[in-house]
DNA sequence: CGTCGATTGTACTCACCAGTTCAACGTCAT
DNA sequence: ATGACGTTGAACTGGTGAGTACAATCGACG
């Protein structure tokens, strides 16, 4: 039992450290060596689990993508059982999803995918569909209820979230220089502030 | 003269042959080979031209971005004397902001600032304050005007710019599965009505 | 202890490609 | 014509890295 355990200890450190390397250094100049290396493991067993370099990348790109999923996922939470203030509720969860839009492992991830989308242009499928687009829905959803109960305009949900979290991730990229530049925690309360009122002014019932 | 015209021909070949190819394939699958076969030109001409592979690409970048650029502040001209009818004037400039940001040229150099950032972390500063900055500027310069005629609310203006290309260009990312699929002229309409629609409830003066 | 499978280090093959060299060629200016 | 200069094709060098082969080692389990 402990030999599968390590067999599957390993293939984690082998993805983690392939996702860790790939983000450093791009597909192309990341060496399997490397990779091997970050994982703290032999270049061999490396293709003892993965037959290709490119599946390798592969591997990695769906783990991480999960990862960050979920954590997104749970970000929306509060949402479900808004308090009286709507607004600092949105707050909240706009600070969250912030936070979370710029932290190491998704400025990567998104990095990954628009570099290699010309050479791997099956990687969307695993990561887009399972990435944004099952936000957006969670998003709608959330947001359906609170048009049933009164509390937003009762017009199409999808559009509602799509332009949350627009108004949310747009001002962003320019402001993180493209996720190479960190920013202060203050900055993404007042991004978040500014997201939101603006999607309250437009989006409120009334 | 004319072989001084032969030179600037020559030199513009390669630099869009090289967008093109590097476009195409990425940096790094990219060879020099390839691109000059693209230009129609042999490969010691290029290297006649660019003392690097490194400096090729950013030259190319450099180019493209240039005219990325003026055709997208081009695009904002009428808002300078927008008519009667301002979200219709709104809405014109946001359908033809789309349709800049959807086009093969826009796409692929976004794709490429992505991907390259770790190698060419100077090639931000090449294109990307030359680039959205700019543009932002230009735009809440237009949009201040308007907030002087009594037409939006009088706060920042460079926020509303912000909010406005927020709006546009979020809901690109997943429509167009990040640049890879082209999208219909009508549904370009459509979402250039949704965030004007959205924006103008959320900034018209009243 | 002995066996089996996974792992390790090392060292190798093989392909690919950036960058260079060189001799031949075209073209224009004087 | 002649000379200067950019261009061209082809062949070469050197480095790098994916993927593999192999013999030695480790660890679990009967």
């Amino acid at each position: 039992m402990s030999t599968t355990r390590g067999r599957i200890d390993k293939r984690q450190a082998i993805l983690e450290g392939a996702f860790t390397v790939f983000a450093r250094l791009g597909y192309a100049q990341a060496g399997v060596q490397d990779i091997a290396a970050e994982a703290g493991v032999a270049k061999p067993t490396v293709y003892n689990h993965m037959t290709d370099k490119a599946t390798l990348f592969r591997h990695a790109l769906e783990a991480a993508a999960q990862t960050v999923l979920s954590e997104r996922l749970a970000a929306l939470d509060p949402l479900v059982a808004p308090g009286d203030d709507l607004p600092a509720t949105l707050e909240g969860v706009a600070y969250e999803l912030l936070r979370l839009h710029t932290d190491q492992r998704s400025c990567s991830l998104k990095r990954l995918l628009y570099s290699e989308i010309t050479t791997f242009p099956d990687a969307l499928d695993l990561v887009l569909d399972s990435g944004p687009h099952r936000l957006n829905q969670a998003l709608a959803d959330r947001l359906a209820r609170l048009v049933l109960s009164g509390r937003l305009r009762a017009t199409d949900p999808d559009l509602a979230a799509e332009q949350f979290m627009a108004l949310l991730t747009g001002p962003l990229e320019a402001r993180t220089r493209m996720g190479t530049q960190q920013i202060t925690d203050s900055e993404l309360r007042t991004m978040a502030r500014a997201a939101v009122e603006t999607f309250v002014r437009a989006w409120s019932a009334s």
